[in-house]
DNA sequence: CACTAAAGCGGAGGTGCCTCCGTTTATTTA
DNA sequence: TAAATAAACGGAGGCACCTCCGCTTTAGTG
């Protein structure tokens, strides 16, 4: 198994990642955190320079650690995907199962507003770079299904519905339109399908 | 009332085409022309500033015409695909069903040459804008068609593969890679592909 | 520590995009 | 034909993109 620390990094199986200096990742991971805010308000045209400024780094360094614009949108689009399941496992963890799932779903309304920032750009990778879509999709709906099928086995809601249910149901938040109450409308659809899932649940 | 012409130019469907002014319809022209070489030569990011120098008008008049970069593309791509399918029709008036059929193979490839040009900016274009889509790849098909059964039918070439067939074979022009001397070995793809058409012709 | 090579930084500068508006030109009307 | 007017032109200017390379910082080494 590959041990990170230590002084040796000899032990890996790809090319050559390469160890990045401890400023190189700071700004690095600055970077990441002001774009993924910077798309989601500005869509994906924001301004590359006004990125790099925000994060603090020269526009050089932007470039150099993302080469292209889509660059930086898929490592963006894959850290959300990223936070969202992780989110799933903790919610998991410190919460009832049915308010677990209700507010892992308020955190895709989240996931999704994002990758509507990200839409032009995103639909362009996912048909080009087929990894990242296969990635991406599957383990999304792998986290929801955990959540779903925890909450139906702890008779938290009604166990005649599945994960693939409640993500067509969540569809209509991505195919709302654009109007500038989406979130808060997002938000009440969210609850009102919980309270559908409530309904009816043996515990 | 509006009636703008006396000479007869009132029976228009659409919403309102406006007539465009002779200098206008010239400039126009020129530009589409122009951007057809362009990109069929440097691919979509060709330079909209240059392709407006060289048809010889400004910046501005480009932009006037075509508000944005896949405007133009799109106007390129359906007179590509208009003289493809005008050139089957000709072609057949003009020559031998089986010469006829060549000479258009040949000239696909030519299309295809700009296709690929037009390669990024096209996926997005057909994905999104699904008219267009519909639209050439049926033009084309039924160009392709019409020549083929007619050079069946005369018996000049086999009768035993259709339309669809020969699409197929065509396929791998498409998906060769970019090496230099593309074009040369396409143009021997479809000698080889007519000679393996006439091969066994009844006539 | 002091030193050094390599890694990383950053922003000036050249290029293209696109908008805006004063000037030119085709067309219509008298 | 000349004047009037609406359409079209064109390019300057402002902004963003991205490359290039001299300067700075880090992380090892003696």
């Amino acid at each position: 198994m590959p041990d990170q620390e230590m002084t040796a990094e000899a032990t890996r199986d790809a090319p050559a990642p390469k160890a990045l200096r401890a400023d190189a990742q700071r700004n690095r991971e600055k970077l990441v955190e002001v774009a993924a805010q910077a798309f989601a308000a500005d869509g994906v045209d924001a301004s590359l320079e006004d990125i790099a400024k925000r994060a603090g780094v020269g526009i050089g360094t932007l470039y150099r650690h993302f080469p292209t614009r889509e660059h930086l949108v898929e490592v963006v689009y894959r850290r959300e995907v990223e936070g969202l399941c992780h989110a799933a496992e903790e919610l998991a963890r410190e919460h009832p199962a049915d308010v677990a799932l209700e507010l892992w779903m308020q955190r895709f309304v989240d996931y999704i507003a994002t990758k509507r920032g990200l839409a032009t750009s995103l639909r362009l990778l996912l048909t080009t770079n087929s990894t990242l879509f296969s990635d991406t999709s599957g383990r999304v709906s792998g986290a929801m299904r955990g959540l779903i099928d925890a909450a139906s086995a702890s008779g938290k809601i009604r166990a005649d519905i599945d994960a693939s249910d409640v993500m067509h149901a969540l569809g209509g938040i991505y195919s709302a339109p654009n109007t500038p109450d989406w979130r808060e409308r997002s938000g009440r659809l969210v609850k009102l399908l919980m309270d559908g899932l409530r309904f009816g649940a043996r515990g």
